[in-house]
DNA sequence: CGCGGCTTTGATGTTCATCAAGTAAAGTGG
DNA sequence: CCACTTTACTTGATGAACATCAAAGCCGCG
């Protein structure tokens, strides 16, 4: 972890595009002046659970993982985050503490503004809160939405899902390195890490996808669509 | 269904404490000009999934049940909501058309606010906008903690889970009628009807609880206390 | 009165987690 | 840089948890 001496600020970022329209010039300024920028190696831990939030953070390089930990200390990861997600946004405006890890999937750079400054401009304005609070939601049912898919499905299904996940949201390609290892992967959608690799396995004898450690070539991707909906 | 002519107002309403202290007087009288007071008989839809979000709507007697249907035309409860609850807080903000039905469990009085004149004021009242937002990330909140406890419990500490949230939250004492059926009971903990009853006849034969047809009495609620929590 | 939906119990089969055991890869310390 | 340890990956065998199927009783409702 390093703090980064960002020459940037808000009001030149090219990443304000998204969400930060609805802020004055003046709104960007002021928040600026609470805003770290924090770089993270692969592995590393942003933000532990229970830790009390005193930021919004959001995503500006690499890829991050949100996870929960059960009451017998299995972990489920909650989502994969990538640049200009607003990782915290689960926790930040309901709780006093955060309820889930985040860790670094890569070398990242996370932006961390001070959470009261956020809070007095929302305060101040409204139309970048219906914003923010649209942002909020949509984030919030996108893993609503998953989660339901994800163990609605079997495990082939499921396997077939992240896949296709991995390949059209985050890669944007049909030939990716895996950012997470196998029992990452179970993980996330919910199976043993023996099962994960058992269907990859499968997938690979079945000339669905070839397989190299934790590189990923889709070879079929009508099958994978087909297997991810039946279930 | 059936629209009430109300005679009460926002301004004087007695739920208002909740969530509408952040407004003022003129803004309550506002909203109230796009109100309106709907009744429903149980079993009655009120919103269907896919509908137009065109109402900001909170639930002022009654219980209802928000439901998601997949792929395959399988249910899932997302949640049972009460008196207070925000019932559309999950889809108001984030899409244009509603990703879940809602179904009254009994009879139920909705207050139905037209989403426009809701915006305004968000969009004129950031303090009210902060109150809000914090509303509904407990509400998502919530659902994502329960759906993911109840998934990671087996069978068992599912039924002990759902009896005690009934028994704590709803009722709030020992003996209750369900409101929903054994099936409905499965979708809402994702498992099947058959397992559903049969749980709960094992529970019967154990001494943990009394049942006759809907009613239900828990004898033993340190022993479900346990079982929920042993998964 | 009959039909469909809800409830119940038992029998069967499938899916999946668990256990075991071994190989490969990746850190770690001297 | 090499021995050592740990972590990741892989395959097979076993058993448990759970869904599915089947059959029957019950109740409310048209």
């Amino acid at each position: 972890m390093r703090i980064i001496q960002s020459k940037s600020a808000c009001n030149t970022c090219t990443l304000k595009s998204l969400l930060f329209t609805k802020m004055s010039n003046e709104e960007l300024q002021y928040v600026n002046g609470f805003r770290q920028e924090i770089e993270f190696e692969k592995g590393e831990i942003i933000i532990k659970a229970n830790d009390p939030v005193k930021e919004f953070l959001y995503l500006k390089k690499g890829l991050v993982k949100l996870i929960k930990t059960d009451l017998q200390n299995k972990e489920r990861i909650i989502s994969i985050a990538r640049p200009l997600d607003f990782v915290s946004l689960l926790s930040t405006f309901s709780d006093t503490n955060y309820g889930y890890s985040i860790t670094a999937l890569e070398k990242s750079v996370v932006c961390s503004i001070g959470l009261e400054s956020m809070k007095d401009v929302i305060r101040k304005n409204g139309v970048f809160a219906l914003e923010l609070m649209q942002q909020i939601s949509k984030s919030t049912n996108f893993v609503l939405q998953a989660t339901y898919e994800i163990d609605n499905k079997q495990l082939r299904g499921r396997i077939a899902y992240i896949l296709l996940w991995f390949a059209k949201k985050i890669y944007h390609k049909n030939s990716f390195n895996l950012p997470i290892s196998r029992r990452e992967i179970g993980e996330l959608i919910n199976m043993t890490t023996e099962n994960v690799i058992r269907i990859l396995s499968e997938f690979r004898k079945d000339g669905i996808i070839k397989i190299d450690g934790k590189n990923i070539n889709i070879e079929k991707i009508d099958m994978l669509e087909k297997i991810s909906k039946s279930g």
